[in-house]
RNA sequence: UGGGGAAUUGUGUAACGGCAGCACCUACGACUCUGACUCGUAUUGUCUAGGUUCGAAUCCUAGUUCCCCAGCCA
């Protein structure tokens, strides 16, 4: 599989010159995910960037699960996340790890650095801590415990370890510079106390190391070369780079750090925490729906790994902040399918059209090509009987201008079959049109001398008796788009600056990310599909004549085959009408 | 008010002192038994102000704007 990325990249540039400098032999990255939730689009690019660095260079990639914080992590995240990443298509050459393997030589570096004196236990409360650390602005305090004796600190660390305290009552911290204007410099936390049982090393322990401490450790006892990582960490690197030197002497690596900017997608929630609320709140049915963007519920939706790995490699890497338009990661999607995802018709808002001439009994079966560019992929047969449906949309009583599809008077070519025209239509009492009355061109069956003539519209149709029930569900972005989002907030803004003036604060951060929420997300029709797609597996696309790409939804539950809409057809009719 | 980053067309990203390119989006056209695909055409850009230079997106100076950081999360 290829990812046609961008011939180089800032990180890139600075591989190679770390290559030719000699600074590295050879490149080895990883991969580090928490498994506290499922991978989502955003994590592709880190992906991406740490496997095909290393591939690019002739090196290998490790997955390392980051997994330091036992209170967050699950099992069911580490299967997912492998899953996932196998579906993309990469392989984890370097091998397998956890930063839980490491939690031994962790603590070998904790005991050596409280010894050197680069690390003390500190007994102040969490909120002592907060005012020792000082601000953005004022340096911070040293702590009354900084330079107590180091064996006293050992006995101490030793018995935090034994499970003599509870979760809080200390922390082992790392002796740097508690007035650096980097407030990851104020004597960070390496050890904390947590009962919590771990999925992987169980009970065996009651303290574990903190990122900033695991993380660069992880990273040498592999024998990283680049570690590469996201924008937010550039105020870690000084923290990353003390901690390797001040350790060097039990590691066998000096990795380095480069950061780049994450993915944002417009539309698209990217945040985890977002994300579990929505699933815990039921705003969608799961970390699989198919409006999410984790990659579970992208491979359900139908998205393929293919398409993905593509957008991923055209939106490049740089360091700048930005949010790509999902119209991209769309075209990758149609690009993709478009070349390989059988035809079928399928009428998703049906309108009944009855062909007046058409014998009552008469069917015939029409031979309609798999895919137009690939003949190899066959045929199969779509049956025309007297009563056909056709899309809501395709039928129009007073056109507009430039309307070629059905319309009194008009006549178009029912695709693969016969040319018709259309004689009138009914109404129920409140107008609605409720059936159309057609004429068939009998000469004109598709393949005969009749066929030829032009006629300036196509429509896709089903026949009424010979096709099936389906349920399409259409999918839309979970966030409205930015003009109806500022609308949203700013209504809400006036209503609660009479009720209150209270600041801004992550409750109604909350709320105003639920009041951006896409009501229209979700849409579900049903409609009739040709028999032929009976036989369709879980999990395989087509494209549905005009109306886009479907692909065959797991559910069951469902009184009906369902099918999610992937990504609709690019529509400039719909569009031109718009405006 | 401290520290760390970033600014190139609507969006994303190239150009490493020498013609501002590519993709998506948008618009128009050609083709069409999918208003799809494909093909063609077009619009729009170097944050600002100075400076260096034959020549600046690129180098220098000053400014502006945006993002990140005060977890015993990662």
């Amino acid at each position: 599989m290829d990812t046609p990325a961008a011939k180089t990249n800032f990180i890139w540039d600075a591989v190679e010159q770390d290559l030719r400098s000699g600074r590295y032999q050879s490149v080895h990255t990883r991969f580090p995910p928490e498994p506290n939730g499922y991978l989502h689009i955003g994590h592709c690019k880190a992906l991406v960037a740490d496997f095909l660095t290393a591939e690019k260079y002739g090196g290998v990639t490790n997955l390392r699960f980051d997994d330091t914080n036992p209170a967050k992590e699950e099992t069911e995240y580490v299967d997912g996340i492998m899953a996932d990443i196998r579906w993309l298509g990469f392989d984890w050459k370097g091998g397998l790890f956890f930063a839980s393997q490491y939690y031994d030589q962790c603590y070998a570096i904790a005991e050596d650095w409280i010894n050197r004196g680069l690390a003390y236990v500190c007994e102040l409360t969490a909120e002592e801590l907060r005012t020792y650390r000082g601000t953005l602005v004022e340096p911070g305090k040293n702590s009354p415990y900084r330079d107590r004796p180091c064996a006293e600190s050992l006995d101490l660390f030793h018995r935090m370890r034994a499970g003599e305290f509870p979760e809080g009552r200390m922390i082992l911290r790392m002796k740097i510079d508690m007035a650096s204007p980097n407030i990851n410099m104020r004597d960070p936390a390496m050890y904390r106390i947590l009962y919590k049982e771990h999925h992987r090393t169980g009970k065996t322990w009651c303290i574990y190391p903190m990122y900033d401490f695991a993380h660069p450790i992880g990273d040498a006892l592999e024998g990283i070369s680049h570690s590469l990582c996201s924008l937010e960490y550039e105020d870690h690197r000084p923290l990353y780079d003390w901690v390797v030197e001040h350790a060097s002497n039990l590691l066998p690596a000096r990795p380095r750090q480069i950061e780049f900017s994450r993915l944002n997608l417009t539309r698209t929630i990217m945040s985890k925490r977002y994300l579990r609320m929505l699933v815990e709140g039921g705003y969608v049915t799961g970390w699989d729906d198919p409006r999410m963007p984790t990659l579970c519920a992208m491979r359900r939706r139908g998205y393929t790994p293919e398409s993905i790995r593509d957008f991923i490699g055209r939106i490049g890497v740089a360091k700048a902040d930005s949010v790509v338009d999902l119209a991209l990661l769309e075209h990758c999607v149609r690009e993709d399918l478009g070349g390989k995802a059988p035809r079928a018709m399928a009428v998703v808002r049906p309108l009944k059209v009855i062909l007046t001439n058409w014998p009552e009994e008469k069917r015939d079966a029409l031979e309609m090509e798999n895919h137009p560019d690939h003949p190899e992929l066959g045929t199969h047969q779509a049956v025309l009987t007297r009563e056909i449906y056709i899309e809501q949309e395709d039928f129009m009583e007073e056109p507009p201008k430039k309307y070629f599809r059905m319309f009194p008077g008009n006549e178009v070519r029912l695709k693969g079959a016969y040319i018709v025209k259309c004689e009138g239509c009914e109404k129920d009492e409140s107008g609605i049109v409720t059936a159309v009355y057609c004429t068939v061109d009998m000469d004109s069956r598709n393949g005969s001398e009749g066929a030829s003539r032009k006629v300036k519209g196509t429509l896709h149709w089903v026949s009424a008796t010979e096709s099936l029930p389906f349920e399409a569900r259409l999918y839309e972005p979970l966030l409205m788009d930015e003009s109806d989002a500022e609308a949203a907030l700013a209504a809400d803004t006036e209503e609660s600056d009479i009720a209150s003036t209270a600041p801004t604060s992550s409750s109604t951060l909350k709320t105003d990310f639920l009041k951006t929420l896409n009501r229209g997300s979700l849409e579900t029709c049903c409609g009739y599909m040709e028999s032929y797609l009976a036989t369709a597996q879980e999990g395989e696309t087509f494209q549905f004549l005009r109306m886009g790409y479907y692909c065959k939804d797991r559910d069951s539950t469902a009184e009906l085959p369902v099918f999610n809409r992937v990504v609709g057809l690019r529509d400039s009719f719909a569009k031109q009408v718009k405006a």
